[in-house]
DNA sequence: TTTGTATATTCCTTGACAAGAATATTCACT
DNA sequence: AGTGAATATTCTTGTCAAGGAATATACAAA
């Protein structure tokens, strides 16, 4: 799993800004307005989900419309499916490790 | 979406820790030579990764097994769920969005 | 009860990063 | 060309978190 996509995704503003592309793509200052966020704040957090790959931008005259790239989330999901497995499969896989263990031990002792 | 699950995620070591534990839960020392880390760094992950509720420890003498959670993963899937709708439905939001921008432009314009 | 093993905690230092303030850049419009 | 609007960048400061080293705690076994 990339790291950057969950370190983008884990600051708190970035994470609304990101919900808030879920709607609609906006221009910067649309979503400094509506998150309540000061116009630098919210540039650089787009800087960092840009270098992520979570949105992408889109320039009308002086407004840079901001959308949201379906990649990153897309990875996270299949990522997210190698665990979906585990809990489907062997719910005691804890009981299995101990069972290991033991074995180990009575190896040990020989 | 709980952004502690992001965090405790975020960080590569607890990442790679998380991935390790997908295979089979694991005691603190396994954990650390296995990924070639420090005890006191591995304790100190899996503390962040028990508050995050993604693992739970199960104590065995003096050894204490770690096992991961399936909750916060879930949630982190329906999460995700809200946007795979996303792509699905309206691929061309961009489009619908700069309709949008001219329509309110001629009403400012009256 | 002492010794060894497994793990957790504390303290310290360092690096990253987010916010604030100020400034730079870009573009449209007159 | 000049002005205003939208956005990006830079610099500074404070905070937080990760690693290293040392130490504390818990338990087992002799």
């Amino acid at each position: 799993m990339n790291t950057m996509t969950l370190t983008a995704l884990a600051e708190p503003n970035r994470l609304r800004i990101v919900e808030l592309l879920r709607d609609s793509p906006y221009p910067v200052g649309e979503i400094a307005k509506r998150l309540v966020l000061r116009q630098p704040q919210v540039s650089k957090h787009l800087r960092v989900l840009s270098k992520a790959g979570l949105v992408e931008v889109h320039p009308v005259a002086q407004q840079r419309i901001y959308q949201l790239q379906p990649k990153p989330f897309e990875e996270l999901d299949s990522w997210l499916e190698t665990f979906r497995r585990i809990w489907e499969t062997r719910l005691d896989n804890l009981d299995e490790y101990l069972q290991e263990l033991k074995e180990q031990q009575k190896r040990e002792k020989k």
